[in-house]
DNA sequence: CTATTACTAAACACCA
DNA sequence: ATGGTGTTTAGTAATA
């Protein structure tokens, strides 16, 4: 395990550095993922302990290879139909990826959603490497089921080329001829069928394995942090951004066979397809909405009129509003204007990201009605307001359900010293609303991720969640309180505040008060960063923030995947890679989805997140900077953010933001939304 | 296998 | 006497 995870980090060194130098180096993945079918991937997970996860790339493995053999089965199709003197796609084997037209709109890729992406992270099952090679399998599935579609399509205008000719030329004895294509037609849409239910039960693994918890009616609540910060304005100048920096990212960037594979969304080379991939079914549903692919391929031209990027003759696409006097001229403009590169990906990015936004704010006024009718006790009397529990606030409701599944559930019973509740934060360690139906008691008191920084990234992008929902926070005693301790503005607590900084930020400690306060008292004794200092009013509690950072190495050492991702996201400085890291981010690795979107709430757990991460890169990087007293290894980055951040300050919301600005920017804390809290002064 | 760390539980002391 | 606070010990589990 140990042993395995050093190797990964060394590996994943090389790879750092190639990105940081080229900033491709996800692309550079991806394609070497798609080309060497899979090879590579075993190498990529490091963690591979996860027996899940292999599972998992096992029955990617396999559908990888009969996507192979539809594949050849393809080709031989288009063989014959060379043979038979029709014009055919040309497709070679070498460069898949790289030769898939635009046009193809209507189609449904069944790709992992990012949401679900974000949910398997929060369950803290996946490293942000497994969940890179995830997303890079998908890719590949996604860009095989693309080029079937595709061909699939063209098949299609062949057959009525072939009809009209016969037409024309009128009774020729071509029936064979036709039949054969016919018959072709009918195998390969039985291929994409299969390929579609291959994906499916991917998806459907996926979740019976615990990664995804999605379940119908269950909106993807974690995710809320997630485009708070977003306003309209942010989002038209990130459009801006976007836009402006096409030209400075194509130099950087498109040499490096201009295909970026690095996320869903730019995975999906037709710019209409993003929609698809966050569309809300998918989003929301947790259960991909199949679309046969027969109907789409089949009506992408009658459908044509009905294109979500074309209206009023006008182009749709996210700030283009180009005319467009017809469909074709539409078509044209598409594939010309709105082609395969760095801006189309990254404003479908930003278009993802809008999405999420609404779909976050929907998320977020079902579940204010929910409280507010559980409030009122419309839940008793009206039990429709219960199927759709959107958030752990309405736990309540949860507890008949769950009453066997997890004893989180008992009501508030602090003076009973039973049996600690340590809820289900074990195996999926973050429990969505749905998940909680379904996980059994798992008494392992700490989980093997207990302190691992992926933990952190969660807790930073899910405050609100941590904070609503009873789940247990990933953080040693020790990290909150020393967190309570410097958020507060005087860097000192009492005991009792202490205590309400724990009720107050998580959920989890609004019951079994009298274990955890008891541990929290444990923790304040037993370790010698805290100081016990005798006030007017009583006793405060201070940090010895030397004796804090001497005892940090020891705790998160075992994953060191997320100190690759800061690093490598330190590297990135353009604004597109910086987009690009983000919305990276965004389908991977939450810590700084959070930060790029500029929530202004995550500052306080940052910190703690921070120092989870500081931890980490202190152990591991064993040249590891004499982290002086009182100073965090963070901040003995920090020159290198500033010199390789060229942003403006605005830019705050990049990828780096959450580090860069969780323990030096006092603005960062002063928006936050607690109640009580005076907003506190920086640390140190 | 050992040492370390974290957590839980609990006993105990002190004090207002 | 009681409850809050603080210290300490013991046992368990995970990890390096």
């Amino acid at each position: 395990m140990m042993q395995e995870s050093g190797t990964e980090t060394k590996s994943n060194g090389s790879t750092i550095q190639n990105g940081a130098s080229s900033g491709n180096h996800l692309i550079e993945c991806s394609l070497r993922e798609v080309r060497s079918n899979g090879e590579t991937t075993s190498v990529e997970i490091g963690a591979a302990d996860l027996a899940h996860l292999q599972q998992q790339q096992q029955a990617l493995q396999v559908a990888r290879q009969l996507l192979l053999q539809q594949q050849q089965q393809q080709q031989q199709q288009q063989q014959q139909q060379q043979v038979s003197g029709l014009k055919s796609p040309k497709r070679n084997d070498k460069q898949p990826a790289l030769q898939v037209p635009v046009s193809v709109a209507m189609m449904t890729p069944q790709v992992i959603t990012p949401q679900q992406m974000q949910q398997i992270l929060q369950q803290q099952v996946l490293t942000p490497q497994q969940l890179q090679v995830l997303l890079q399998q998908q890719q590949a599935l996604m860009l095989q089921q693309q080029q079937l579609q595709e061909f699939y399509k063209k098949q299609q205008e062949q057959l009525q080329l072939q009809l009209l000719q016969q037409q024309h030329a009128g009774k020729q004895p071509k029936e064979p001829q036709q039949q054969q294509v016919a018959t072709q037609q009918l195998a390969f849409q039985q291929q994409l069928l299969q390929m579609q239910q291959l994906q499916q039960q991917h998806l459907l693994s996926l979740q019976r394995q615990g990664l995804l918890t999605i379940q119908p009616g269950q909106p993807t609540l974690p995710l809320q942090p997630l485009a708070q910060g977003m306003i309209p304005t942010e989002l038209q100048q990130l459009w801006k951004e976007v836009t402006s920096s096409h030209t400075a990212e194509e130099t950087a960037s498109n040499n490096h066979s201009s295909l970026d594979l690095s996320t869903t969304c730019v995975s999906s080379s037709a710019p209409s397809k993003t929609s698809l991939i966050i569309n809300p079914h998918a989003s929301t549903n947790g259960q991909l909405s199949v679309h046969t692919p027969k109907r789409e391929s089949l009506s992408h031209e009658e459908h044509s009129h009905s294109h979500p990027l074309y209206g009023h003759g006008v182009c749709k696409w996210p700030g283009c509003e180009a005319v467009c006097e017809d469909f074709q001229s539409f078509l044209k403009h598409l594939n010309s204007e709105h082609a395969l590169d760095d801006r189309s990906t990254a404003q479908c990015r930003v278009q993802m990201q809008v999405v999420q936004q609404l779909e976050l704010q929907l998320a977020k006024d079902k579940e204010r009605l929910q409280a507010m009718m559980t409030h009122l006790h419309v839940k008793s009397t009206e039990p429709k307001a219960t199927p759709q529990p959107l958030n752990l606030v309405s736990s309540v409701t949860l507890s008949k359900t769950a009453s066997e599944a997890s004893p989180q559930s008992l009501p508030h019973t602090p003076t009973t010293p039973t049996t600690p509740i340590t809820p289900v934060t074990q195996g999926p360690s973050v429990i969505t609303p749905t998940s909680m139906h379904n996980v059994g008691p798992i008494r392992r008191r700490y989980s093997d991720k207990y302190n691992v920084p992926i933990s952190s990234a969660d807790i930073a992008q899910n405050q609100e969640f941590y904070k609503n929902a009873e789940v247990r926070p990933p953080f040693t005693y020790a990290s909150l309180i020393r967190q309570a301790i410097l958020e507060s503005p005087e860097k000192q607590l009492t005991l009792n505040e202490i205590y309400n900084w724990f009720t107050r930020m998580f959920a989890y400690f609004r019951r079994n008060a009298a274990t955890w306060k008891n541990a929290v008292r444990h923790n304040l004794s037993l370790h010698k960063c805290f100081v016990r200092v005798e006030n007017v009013k009583g006793a405060v509690w201070t940090v010895d923030e030397a004796e804090f950072q001497k005892r940090r190495p020891q705790k998160i050492s075992g994953n060191p995947s997320l100190i690759k991702n800061i690093q490598t996201s330190h590297t990135y400085c353009s604004p597109l890679n910086a987009a690009l890291q983000a919305s990276m981010a965004e389908n991977s690795i939450p810590l700084y989805t959070t930060a790029s979107m500029g929530n202004p709430a995550l500052g306080n757990l940052a910190i703690a997140m921070k120092e989870e991460l500081n931890g980490a890169m202190e152990h591991t990087n064993s040249n590891g900077s004499d982290s002086s007293p009182g100073r965090s290894p963070m901040q003995a980055m920090h020159p290198v953010h500033v010199k390789e951040e060229p942003l403006d300050p605005d830019e705050n919301e990049g990828p780096l933001s959450l580090v860069t600005t969780a323990n030096h920017s006092p603005d960062f804390d002063h928006d936050r939304d607690y109640e009580d809290e005076p907003v506190n002064e920086d640390i140190e």
